[in-house]
This record gives structure tokens, C-alpha cells and sequence, in this order.
DNA sequence: AATGAATGAGCTTTCATTCAT
DNA sequence: CATGAATGAAAGCTCATTCAT
């Protein structure tokens, strides 16, 4: 089945060489993974360089090219990554299995978790801004990330309020998306005392969006 | 007005080596910086090159470094020819002159306008981008953004309701900055279908964001 | 019959690491000849690479070295390879069996079997190329083939018309060798519609050559 | 008008990337050719490494890029270089302007100042070998020496015996040359003690082969 | 002031070969 | 014997910046 990657015509150039299967395969590709990180963090996106990775990640620099086909892929495997830790926090708290909570408070909980990890690492918001560098890749990244966007984000709008479009729907949830990443990247970068509030702020704006969609859905459809 | 170089304690490095008076230089340094917003719309930050931009602007590369000190100044100085366009706008419709006008038509107005300007103009996205990579860009052009930010959204808050501390109406102020942005970006990139309707939905969320601090503030100034 | 290597003082190098006995091993060395030689079509000496060539072959890279113990051993072997089949040849159509024969005939399908090879083998041409690259391989393939030019053609020479020195064949033979490559290459190179011209260009050169020295003979030892 | 290799789609890859027109950049180029024919004589095409190349030319590597635009371009234009000198020698030879000596005499004198020139400058043979290696690098080549073969070669032929076609003429011309190069690499390669011999095996092979066409058109077309 | 050829440190990437499994 | 992931020296090439003209 062919990946929606390779549809584009735009992407495949970041593709995995190699999927580490074994323990000591997967835990080396951690390994550069987190050193890239690191260095992002450290030295923004230009001071990255693939023999610093290596050298900083304990491999040889072969073996970053056993699994990624060029520099750019690690940046991208990284996002990926850490998409990845968003989806698992947005599949956890937002799936339907503990329906009885009310919207704001799952949203909150969201919004507090993000923020955490937003705190916690540094790195999420440095590769967030790496993979904007290069058209392919923020393409890349972009599609990848609706893709869960479009599973669970919409899905739980559905599930919570149903007077919209799916077409709607789905633009709300992304414009969810998109307001949070940049006031949690806001509030890293900005961060000092304002922290906390800008966070508050996030959930406001969130919690006023949604409030108005259900307000103007309700009084559309009042039969409902 | 002092240049935001002076403010930043980072200064100078990005400052123009020499200002261009003569009509011809001017038009020089318009045609350079034409020349690298179009490349980095093309190219993305890592793909413009000094000599490229050379090349497009039909200048010498030693021309650019007799208005430029480095490549990234470049970006800056694009950006502040953004920021500027940006603020322009803002000026004209926020500021208090036209104080009669709901503040919710004029920030649909205001909306609207930009809107105008991301779609016409791509090389504003990528300007922003480009500007976040590097560090130091970053902190210069945020400093710079946050300058008439603070001058305008904050004063035109200030005006139209005034329940909130400043601290707050600054943070406020630029969470909205924020927001527009990412949605404005993100209205230009995934173009298609969509571009008109994410407006709408900025402007839903700008609207319900500030009228929730207006209903906050007046409960919590049961005077007013 | 001794090896080559035991006469070129530069011998030992190119040497199979193992000769391969089992049906198996016979089998896959063969296999990674055949896929050497056809990438050294494809891609030319400087592409041929180790493991595109065991990839191709359906063996792991590690076989290739139980067999050979570098790179250009396998050239080396492949050359042999076809060294021997260009022996085969030359023996079964000039050797003294066939003697009545006139020698103008005996060429003539000599060259013709010759170009039928080169024809439906294009490696053959690569694979000679291949080795005049390599300082040693050619200095070692040369040396190989110069033994069975000097037992089969020079031997053919001397059956054939007794009037020149030893050493004086030995060069005739050489010159008559490199003509019928060079041509035959040529001939496969530039396929088209001049292919079968050109053999029978060849054919012509030689007669002519040959020819011209017989008479020569004749001249000088009028006695015959 | 567009080149002879722009229309064949395998070139264009080695086309100087600036051609020097100052006497320093001239110069320059000059160094970087020698330098890289003397790499190639002393080491063989594996050992020419841009970087020696830039070393022994006393040039930064930078320098080399401004020519040329990969390392294959450079034994291009040494090929072209060396073509380019055995063109003169053709022409000076051959040309009309000397129409009295017999064609005999005419070619010995081009083999003879030939074979001066393979036997002085080693890099003669090595450039040679070296444009073997890859396939475009060949192709581009042959194209450019099928020029003057054409022009200078086909024409003496025409001149000196008019009983061919023109198409066979070609043909004849260019075993000529193939011929001649092989047997002058040879007589260089395994040069000792027959390399003045084998170069007069190669007047013999032209003027008999020469003369067995001449025969031939004599005895097909009587009458003329 | 204007030019653009010159510079070279330093980057990414490759690939023949080995050797632990 | 068989395997193929691991290795890392070394190659080709780029490009921001300068400075002689």
C-alpha cells in the first residue's frame, strides 16, 4: 500500500533508508536522534552538523546514513518524533473512552500537558522551527501532522458538538492546531514570567473558539 | 523613532553598512531585497545564496555587502520592510482617529487587509519563517514586531476596553499578534479551497477571544 | 599451463582469494561476475561499486570477498574470463588442425566468430576498458593475453609464412591483436549502421597488413 | 548555434563553467591541466584528486570550480586539449597547401611527428585511458575527435583518391585514426625496445591498407 | 564607490572492507 | 562458512566574504 508520502511527488526523499528492528539498531537511531536534538537546541539548525551529530551521539557517521538518506532526514525523523508524542497525549485525553468529562475541562487537560512538554523540552519547539527551513520539509511535516490532526482532533469535535460540516470541522480543528502550537512555542520562547499566563490565555482562546461554534450551531439548528 | 537596533542590547549586526541616499542605490537595495524574497520563497532559507540573490537583482555580489554587512541582514532587513508594511496598515486602521466604528468591524477590517497583503505577497511567509531560524534574527524581529504591537493593538485595547492591567493587555495583544499570523500563514500555504474560510475563522477567533475578556472585565468591574 | 600471476613479478594481488569447487560457489561466483560485467556496462568502471554488485548477484557483499580479495580482482577475473574465450576461439579456428585452409579464409572467420562476440556481449568491450584503468590490472592483463597471442598467433604467423624473425612476429601478432580490438570495439561502440563495415574494414587491414608482409618475405628471401 | 554536444542530451555536463579570457585566469587553467595530466600520469585516474590537483597547480580548489564544473571536466578538457594539438598536427600536415608529395610520404610524416609527440608526453596516453571511464566522458569524446576526422582526414583522403563514397570515406577515416592511436599507445605502453618498431608496423598497416582501397577503386572504376 | 574573481575552511556523503554473529 | 551491519578515512564540492583592480 503505497504511503501517502509517496502520492506527493514531493516527499520520499526523507525516507528511512533502513528500519532499525534490532534492540541495539533501534536504540543507536534514539541515540543520533537525541543528539540532533540536542544540537538544535544548542546551536539552532545551521550549527547542526552530521559529524557533530555522530561524534556527539557516539556512532560513526556511516551509520546515520544506514538509516537516514541525508541530513534533512533526521530533521524530519525528529519531527516525527515528536508529532508523534503529540498524538499519543491528544489520543490519550481526547479519545471517547472517558466521555463523561466536559469539553473544557478534557481541553484544559490537553492544553496543561502540551505545556509541559513544551517546557520540558526544549527541543520540540527548535525542531519545530528547523523543519520550516526547507519547503519539502515543512510540506512533509505538514501532512504528516493532519493526519492525526484529522483523526482525533476532528473526531472529538464531532463527538462533542455536531452541528458542523465535516469540511468545517476539519478547519476548526486545524486552526485549533495552529493556535496552539504557536502560543506553546510563544510561551517557551517569551517565556520568563509570562509563561504560565500565555498558556491561560491558549486555553481562553480555545475554550471562547469553540464556545462561539457551539453558540452559532445551536441557535442555526434550534430544533437540536 | 529610535531603530529597534538600539533597543535590542544585540545590536548592530544586522544594521545596514550604509544607507542608501542616492536614487540609485535605493533602487539598488529595493531590487536586492526583491530579489531575496523571491528566492526564499523558492528556495526556503537554506537555499538562497548570496550570488544567487546577486544574480536575480542584476547587482554584483560586492554591491550587496556595501549595504549589507552579512547574509542574514539581509532577512532582517526584509523583514523590517514587512514589519513596517504590517504597521503601516495597523496604524491606519487602529489607531484612534476613526473612533466611532465598532471594534469589532475594525478588526474585520483589519483582518481583511492583511489578508490581502499574505496572499498577494508569499515572500511575507517567508520572511517570518526565515526570520525564526536564526536566533538572533529572531530576537531582533520579535523586539521590533513587539514594538508597534505594543504602540497600536495594545493602545487600541487600551481604548476599547478597560478592564485589564497593561501587563495583560500586552500579553493579550500579543496573543492576538500570534494568532494572526499562524492563521494567516497557514491560510496562504494550504491555498486551495480553504484560504478564504480559515480568514473567517481567524476573525471568529479573534472576536470571541477578546469578547470573553470584555465580559470578564466587566463582571469583575461591576461599576462599569 | 602456469597462471599469469606467477610470471608478472606483480602477481598475487588480483589472485582468488579461494577456488571455488562446489556447484554452489561455482555458481555464485559466476553470478557476481555476470552482474559485474553488466553494471560495468551500465555504469562504467568508476560506478561499478561492491555492493551493487553483490545486490545484483543475490549474495551478500562478504561472499564477494571470500572469492576476491579486493575490488579489482574482480575486474581482473572477469577479463580472464574473456581472455579465455577469445583463446578458445583463436585455438579452435588457428590452430594447425585446420591446415589446408588458405590463411585469408581462416581470418576471415576468425574475425567474424570475433565480432559475433562482441556483438552479443557488449561487456567484453567494458571489461577492457575496465582494465587499461588500473595501472596494475593492465600491466597484469596485458602480460596474459600477450601469452596466447604469442602461442596462437604467433604461431599462426610462423605456419603461415616463415620469412620474419621471431621477434619481428611477436610484434606483427601484437599489432595484428590490438588492431582487431580496437576495430571491434569501434564497431560495437558506434553499433548503428556502419557496424558490419567496419568488420569487414578490419578484415581488409588485416589481409592488407599480412599481405604486405609476405610480400616483403618473398622479396627478401627470394629462394622461397 | 547550438554546439554539437548540446544536441546529443548525454553532455553538456562538462562544459566549462566560465571560460577565462584574462591572461592570469588562462594561466591559471593551464596549471590546473598540467597538474592534473602529471596526477594522471603518476597515479592513474583513481589518484587524481581535486584537491592534489588544486595543490600542484598552486590554485585553492575553489579556483578549479570556477572552470570547471565537476572533476570529470577536467580530463574533458584535457582530452579536448590534446585533441585539439593532434588537430593541428593534422592540419599542418595534411592540408592542401602541400599538394605535391605523395601520400605515402604525407603520412609517414604525420605518424612520425605523432608518434614524437605520444613518445614526449606520457600524459598523452594517460588522458586517453582516462576518458574511458565513464561513458559519457567517452561518448563526449569520440564526438569531438569524429570532428576533425572528419574535416581533415576524410578531406586528405578525397583529395588523394576519389573512388569512394562519402559515407565510406568516413568509415575509412576513422579506422585510420582508431588504428593509430592504439598502435601509438602501444608502442608507448610496451615501448622498450620496439617502440620505434612498432610505429613503423603502423606506417606499414596505413599504406597497405591506403593502398589496397586505392587498388580497389582502380580496378571497380577502370575507366577513371 | 563599484566590481566579481578569488579564496579555502569545512561541509555532506560515499563505499571498500571487516568481523561479530 | 556465511552474513550484512558497521566503520571512518577521505573525496568532491560549496559559498559567504574579501579586496585588488
Amino acid at each position: 500500500m503505497a504511503s501517502d508520502s509517496e502520492k506527493t511527488g514531493m516527499a520520499g526523499r526523507y525516507e528511512p533508508r533502513r528500519v532499525p528492528v534490532q534492540a541495539r539498531s533501534r536504540e543507536r537511531v534514539r541515540r543520533i536522534l537525541d543528539a540532533a536534538a540536542q544540537l538544535l537546541i544548542e546551536e539552532g539548525y545551521g550549527g547542526v552538523k552530521t559529524n557533530h551529530i555522530a561524534k556527539r551521539a557516539q556512532v560513526p557517521v556511516g551509520s546515520i546514513y544506514q538509516f537516514f538518506p541525508n541530513r534533512n532526514a533526521i530533521f524530519h525523523a525528529l519531527a516525527v518524533r515528536y508529532m508523534d508524542r503529540i498524538r499519543a497525549i491528544l489520543e490519550g485525553q481526547l479519545a471517547s473512552k472517558a466521555p463523561q468529562r466536559p469539553w473544557e475541562d478534557v481541553l484544559d487537560g490537553v492544553i496543561d500537558t502540551l505545556a509541559d512538554v513544551w517546557r520540558s523540552e526544549p527541543a520540540f519547539l527548535a525542531v519545530w522551527v528547523a523543519v520550516q527551513i526547507t519547503p519539502e520539509l515543512r510540506y512533509a511535516d505538514t501532512n504528516y501532522s493532519q493526519i492525526f490532526v484529522d483523526e482525533l482532533l476532528v473526531e472529538f469535535l464531532a463527538r462533542n458538538f455536531s452541528g458542523l460540516t465535516d469540511d468545517r470541522r476539519r478547519i476548526v480543528a486545524r486552526v485549533i492546531f495552529e493556535i496552539s502550537q504557536v502560543l506553546l512555542d510563544h510561551s517557551v520562547i517569551h517565556g520568563g514570567d509570562d509563561q504560565a499566563a500565555v498558556v491561560e490565555e491558549l486555553k481562553t482562546v480555545l475554550r471562547s473558539y469553540i464556545q462561539t461554534h457551539i453558540d452559532a450551531t445551536a441557535h442555526s439548528t434550534p430544533s437540536n
